[in-house]
DNA sequence: ATGGTTGCAAACAATTTGCACCAAA
DNA sequence: TTTGGTGCAAATTGTTTGCAACCAT
């Protein structure tokens, strides 16, 4: 696990200093995305929380890792897989993966009608309620 | 416009307070997205930020507007209309509606494949380069 | 050796909360 | 009149920055 991320860290370019190397191994066996908190937490005297913002930062740049915007709480960061959106319960907050996309045809719609030169990504999550909150109520 | 405002206040069973109906006009008047920071600047002295924080969350719940987060910055709100989404410079910032929406056959496929009792809203964004900010590369 | 990297403290940005005063219904 | 709303200041939360010590290459 430290191998495979050292060796990911190496290829974008990056030292692979003990700090990154921690952080994501930690990345990559996390089943769920993590705060930067709680990754600094889970590696406690590993490294601090600042250097997990600045890792993070960098490992999102280089497309190891990605950045998950919510409208509440922290950003959540999770080792890069591909491409997928999230389905987020609105009570508390539980988080499933989503494999589906957007259909192809509508970023080239979007892009047409628009006045962009280019549209090059996009952010899809949906909201809803888990089978625990739905039943509470 | 202010009157408007007024009626949409008081219609969703809220006080329409001084603030609230300046606030919720000049979300109307708005052509764009706006941060709470702007608009209680835009109307210095009518209301205090706090305020315009207290009144945007009111009035979000209310469906009364929409509030917007992307990855940086502070949140943006506008007037509600109908379901939209939007377009966003990665270099500047520009911001364009996007009328299109997710085909309704892909939200009731993903509560399908899902673990979860329902799926009620999304939020999507598009990123890309403007016209200007591609051209400046 | 040396230039990028770290930890700590301190700054910062966005937002929320506590509380005495004020105003809409 | 009374219940909820407001402004101000202060607290919180999430994240970034400055800088001296440190370590991967």
């Amino acid at each position: 696990m430290k191998d495979e991320a050292q060796g990911a860290i190496r290829a974008v370019g990056l030292r692979a200093t003990r700090q990154r190397v921690a952080l994501l191994a930690a990345l990559l066996a996390s089943p769920k995305p993590v705060s930067a908190e709680a990754l600094a937490k889970r590696l406690d005297g590993e490294l601090d929380l600042t250097t997990a913002y600045r890792a993070l930062a960098e490992l999102t740049q280089a497309d190891l890792a990605d950045r998950i915007v919510l409208p509440e709480g922290p950003a959540l960061y999770e080792a890069m897989r591909p491409h997928h959106h999230h389905l987020v319960c609105r009570l508390c907050g539980r988080l499933e993966d989503v494999s589906m996309c957007l259909p192809s045809t509508l970023t080239s719609q979007v892009l047409a009608k628009s006045d962009f030169a280019s549209v090059e990504d996009h952010s899809l999550e949906f909201f809803g309620l888990c089978m625990k909150c739905a039943k509470k109520r």
